[in-house]
RNA sequence: GCGCCUGUAGCUCAGCUGGAUAGAGCAACGGACUUCUAAUCCGUAGGUCGUAGGUUCGAAUCCUACCAGGCGUACCA
């Protein structure tokens, strides 16, 4: 429809130019769309402001040079009841109400399939999330990040893309040394031959419970070997301890992987090497001061940074190159990560390094999710891992369960910070917007549970008189379903799966309008069969919006 | 110091690829269950869109400066 209005406003001003009514560049694009304050009295179906656009180049008043355009536009007839000038210079379009209605038929035929797009055309996309070190459990901004990365690839595979989860796991390097020095030092505490606690070390309880199962497996052999060999055992049993906890908790948490990649595997298949060395090749590492340094400044970095330092390690954003190489080379033309936004500084960096690699650095999106601050009783809870306070996932999602931290966390944008009062959130369990949405759901189905026990078999849409839905409640409902494909395109364009939440919570609302409104079942049988109709789109739009945030579509409550 | 994010109703936030009278939820107040689920609905009230300039026919939206909060700014990850 959109296309059909913009072609035919096209041709008019084409039409309007030769009769020299004004002067303009024929326009590139144009602009159709539905109001966007729909709380006017009078809404026109779709609108368009391209009289606006054209004025200043035009230099005539814009409600004159719409008139012009009204006057010269030809339509088919039958599409539009009527067309009218509003506000500056809008040209509103009054869409022909049987036109809202095969929306219906397009639902009923293609059901959990609506709103799939064809975006992506197949292109294999990798969305990277939490990925938050095997050093500890899985902490509430984590929680985040998973639910932010997991509801976009869902709606990335809804466009079309082919989509791949994967959770890097940062197995090497200085951290997981320290992991098992700090379960060495607990261990060793345990069994009365207590040294001094690493500085640095992680404080955590959890690092006790693992000693414990240490002693438990191991018994007291680990006294006896030397401490590097110590040590090394320590870190194993420890990292597969934390990694089997944080795989279980987002397991429980309805997030899924279909890779877990290994850090320390890059550099088992020297990897890392060979990149710094490709990278050397080409010339974007000197060597200064005893270190290796990739020259990112002149790609964009606000600095040089060293890739290995003089005591001959690499750093982490050594093996982060050879890790989006890697990314790259197993054919992904998109690549996102979802970090913490306290790793923003890490960005720029991160995108010279694709740069240097020969990679467009465009097709590296990184997502920052501002952190979550956690407020218990009205104090400030401080996250630390270090220091082993922290609130973790799974306390919260005993607390509140997971489809209300699910809905939580889609609650606002990425980059707004999100403040959680555990209190507040325990409180508002009752009233969370989360079962407003599944109470629509459960509505709709007790709706149509009910027909059937009047013996109303679920009608079929072109069996029946959808002219009958002519409340204003009903062609508003008619709407926000044809909205969806456009939401879910941009959602996926501007990566914000946070839109499907507002989205749903006005679906929902919109529903439990109507349904005060207007009894769905009623005496008259060709109206009853209608609206029925339209509350199973409803119904089906509803749990293909639910699937997607991962959240359960009960049928009953 | 420099960089990134945020600042919209009492509170929590949408709206930000420029468009019409800036929206929702919560809290407050007043209403609605002989009716398909009242976890719901209807109504009232609530605003210098952080401040000041600029661009534009038009700015919450774009630009500049400033203010406030958060986070970065390692040969840590």
């Amino acid at each position: 429809m959109e296309q059909v209005l913009a072609t035919a406003l096209a041709e008019a001003i084409d039409n309007c130019q030769q009769m020299g009514l004004f002067r303009v560049k024929t326009p590139q694009k144009i602009v159709v769309q539905p109001p966007t304050d729909s709380k006017l009295k009078s809404p026109g179906d779709l609108s368009t402001n391209i009289a606006l656009v054209l004025a200043s180049q035009a230099k005539q008043p814009p409600r004159q040079i719409a008139q012009a355009i009204v006057d010269n536009l030809h339509l088919d007839d039958g599409l539009i009841d009527k067309v009218e000038l509003a506000g500056p210079g809008f040209i509103n379009f009054y869409v022909h109400q049987g036109w809202w209605y095969q929306t219906l038929l397009t639902i009923e035929a293609q059901k959990a399939q609506y709103g799939t797009l064809d975006m992506g055309r197949g292109e294999q996309v990798q969305v990277e999330f939490v990925s938050a070190n095997p050093t500890g459990p899985l902490h509430i901004g984590h929680g985040r990040g998973a639910v932010v990365g997991d509801v976009l690839a869902n709606i990335l595979q809804k466009a079309g893309y082919d989509v791949q989860r994967e959770y890097y796991i940062n197995d090497a390097g200085n951290q997981m040394s320290m992991l098992g020095r700090s379960t060495l030092a607990r261990y060793r505490q345990l069994l009365d031959h207590p040294v001094s606690f690493p500085e640095n070390g992680y404080q955590g309880e959890y690092i006790k419970d693992i000693a414990r199962q240490l002693v438990d497996t191991a018994g007291n052999s680990l006294l006896d070997k030397p401490e590097a060999e110590a040590i090394v055992q320590c870190t194993q049993f420890a990292k597969n301890q934390i990694l089997g906890g944080i795989k279980a908790d987002l397991k429980r948490f309805g997030v899924r992987f279909d890779q877990w990649f290994s850090e320390q595997s890059l550099y088992q298949q020297k990897l890392v090497e060979q990149n710094l060395e490709f990278l050397e090749h080409a010339g974007h590492i000197e060597k200064r001061e005893g270190a290796l340094w990739l020259k990112s400044s002149a790609l964009g970095d606000d600095k040089d940074r060293v890739v290995k330092r003089s005591n001959g390690e690499p750093t982490y954003l050594a093996s982060d190159i050879a890790y989006h190489q890697h990314k790259y080379q197993r054919g992904f033309k998109k690549i996102i990560d979802i970090w913490g936004a306290d790793h923003h500084g890490y960005v720029d960096r991160l995108k010279a390094a694709v740069s240097a690699l020969g990679q467009d650095p465009q097709s590296l999106n990184v997502l920052l999710v501002q952190l979550v601050s956690l407020v218990r009783e009205g104090v400030p809870v401080a996250m630390s891992t270090r220091q082993g306070e922290f609130i973790t996932l799974i306390e919260v999602l005993d607390e509140v369960g997971v489809d209300a931290a699910r809905f939580f966390f889609l609650t606002r944008r990425c980059d707004s910070q999100l403040e959680l009062d555990l209190e507040l959130a325990k409180k508002q369990s009752a009233e969370n917007p989360v079962f407003y949405v599944q109470y629509a759901y459960a509505r709709i189905c007790s709706v149509i549970r009910q027909a059937q026990q009047d013996g109303i078999a679920l009608p079929t849409a072109r069996d029946v008189d959808l002219k009958l839905l002519k409340h204003t409640d009903e062609i508003e409902l008619i709407k926000k379903l044809v909205e969806f494909p456009a939401l879910l395109r941009g959602s996926v364009l501007a990566l914000e799966p946070h839109r499907l939440t507002f989205y749903v919570l006005e679906l929902a609302s919109r529903f439990h309008k109507y349904y005060h409104r207007q009894r769905v079942i009623t005496e008259q049988e060709q109206e009853t069969a209608a609206r029925l109709v339209l509350v199973d789109s409803i119904k089906i739009v509803l749990k293909i919006v639910l699937d997607l945030l991962g959240i359960s579509a009960p049928e009953q409550m």
